[in-house]
DNA sequence: TTGTAAGCGTTATCAT
DNA sequence: ATGATAACGCTTACAA
């Protein structure tokens, strides 16, 4: 009923090794031959059949991206890169979300990821979360984007770097009070928003201005919760004149809470974040942009190389992509 | 080296039939014998091989999601309701976006999906589209969200209806001269936005007010695109008190025109969009909200559902979720 | 360059 | 309830 490898070497007249050859475009086989299987080949509408292919070889040609998130901007954004790079090259995505945020008490990756890809990508996780140890632990090529974890490639930005520009920015203006707005806790190591805090301390020591540890809020990477924080720092005694806020999302949550204290974004309080997401412009936002789809197709692309190499998590680093201040109505001078 | 039910059923004492049915939940297995089966396959850390499983079976245990896009709202969220509900039922999702938008030529998903998944979940494509029919010719399990087409289960809203509440809604503010900014040609048969046109001029029309195609522009359902059919709404000879924007994001690129026009959303020109979009309050833009996580969800079960049924395309027809409009500050009764 | 044939690790049929 | 065993459809040494 289903057409298999067999009918097509009986109608072409060559055995089963040949067509499977002569279509996965090896070499030692006679162009002649080649171009008679292929043409069968489409004749007969023959379709591989991946399980059986993937049993016989090995290896499955599918790759697991494994994230927190899926439906958040730089999530959804990031995973779009890959998916174009993964398309192109002929291999499956299999899309797994970690993250009981929804409820759900989900598996851990590592053991539904077994067997079923050749390599993973894992976005934003954090490089000492036991998930991701466990995954790592499997052996396969592995690339990580967002964090940085030694000895495992993968694409960041300079986050040190993002944070200190950010607030770099608002000094230049001539603040001297400026909040943070981070997103769990920025003492958890290497990750982004913990670089990104330390880029805010370099900023504000190099400018012998004081890190007030009561200006410190966390908004959960999430609209409301950056409204809460910037509520948070609003009601807070003596107020900042500007807040780095990490995160575009956090930050358009913020400016709601400005607004609903009648505040206005640049003219009472400076705002920058860091994404460039798609409505910054729109809010009138100062960001650090970070080129998220590019970062999501450079992992794709590196993890592509290392399944080629066959060496896992050989030779490539993690790879730092440029970031820029890109200054809107949303900092201003200090009054 | 890797283990197989071959380990599992010799360390246990048994055959590997027995193992298979044991470890699959099988009935007619003596719950004694079962229980040491269990045992022993996770003493030995055995991972059943997927690719075996799959081609002995003929089941891949996965299913296709078709999407024209990945990063945007609608689609993020829908992703996101359905990879909860596919994770949970122990599914593999296979992301496979079409679209030539970011420049790749793709390759047509119907190919891509044979003999590798069970069933597939498409998500807003056109159902007179070609590459819609040769997926449904391949005769599996399918569930469409956002179109509907004969034949075919799916979750949708009633657009009608949505266009019908968005533009009863203005009229009801005093609005009689309302524009349009649709998606890429609202004659397409059967899409969402042709839907919501209809609602637009069936409410129109019982009101007794002229529908002007001039007042008609297409946003592409990007803010971008919406800010430039909002550009050329505005510049048109009379320009219409209110608009009824077939998207959120959409209407968020409308609002950034009207300000670069130095006018005010709700104050000067009424705008309502739909879906209920993540930032839409923050931008206090009155909206047709709809469930779209849900719809993910429920569309997603319904396929499981089809998938243990056997029956392809069996029983469950379209289903309608429930909209809301939600009334904000961009609209607001005529001057 | 091409063919032969032994796997790959399950599932499922048919006995027992 | 359990066991043998024939598929499942391809890949890949090894031969020729």
């Amino acid at each position: 009923m289903t057409i298999t490898i067999r009918d097509v070497a009986d109608a072409a007249g060559v055995s089963t090794a040949t067509v499977s050859r002569a279509l996965r475009g090896l070499a030692n086989v006679d162009e002649q031959t080649r171009a008679r299987v292929q043409q069968v080949a489409v004749d007969l509408d023959y379709v591989i059949s991946p399980s059986a292919s993937r049993l016989a070889s090995g290896r499955t040609g599918s790759i697991g991206v494994v994230t927190p998130y899926i439906a958040r901007w730089f999530f959804a954004t990031v995973l779009s890169g890959v998916e174009g790079v993964l398309q192109n090259a002929g291999m499956d995505l299999l899309l797994m979300s970690v993250s009981s945020a929804d409820g759900h008490l989900r598996l851990p990756p590592a053991p539904r990821l077994r067997r079923r890809v050749d390599a993973v990508l894992a976005i934003s996780l954090p490089p000492d979360d036991p998930q991701l140890t466990e995954v790592l632990a499997l052996g396969m090529p592995t690339s990580l984007i967002g964090t940085q974890r030694a000895g495992v490639p993968g694409v960041t930005i300079d986050d040190v770097q993002a944070g200190r520009m950010a607030t770099q920015h608002l000094i230049n203006l001539g603040h001297t009070s400026i909040g943070v707005i981070g997103g769990y806790q920025v003492d958890a190591l290497h990750t982004a928003e913990h670089d990104r805090y330390r880029g805010y301390v370099q900023a504000m020591q190099t400018a012998n201005l004081p890190v007030d540890r009561n200006r410190e809020t966390y908004g959960y990477f999430t609209v409301t919760g950056g409204e809460q924080a910037m509520t948070q720092l609003l009601t807070h005694p003596n107020r900042p004149t500007a807040v780095f806020v990490m995160s575009d999302e956090m930050a358009f949550g913020a400016i709601r809470a400005m607004r609903a204290h009648g505040l206005t974004p640049g003219k009472d309080i400076s705002i920058v974040g860091v994404d460039n997401h798609d409505l910054a412009e729109l809010l009138d936002l100062s960001t650090v942009a970070q080129p998220v789809a590019d970062m999501g197709r450079i992992a794709a692309e590196s993890l592509l190389v290392q399944l080629r190499t066959g060496a896992a998590n050989s030779g490539l680093e993690s790879l730092q992509l440029p970031t820029q201040l890109i200054v809107r109505g949303s900092t201003a001078p200090v009054a």
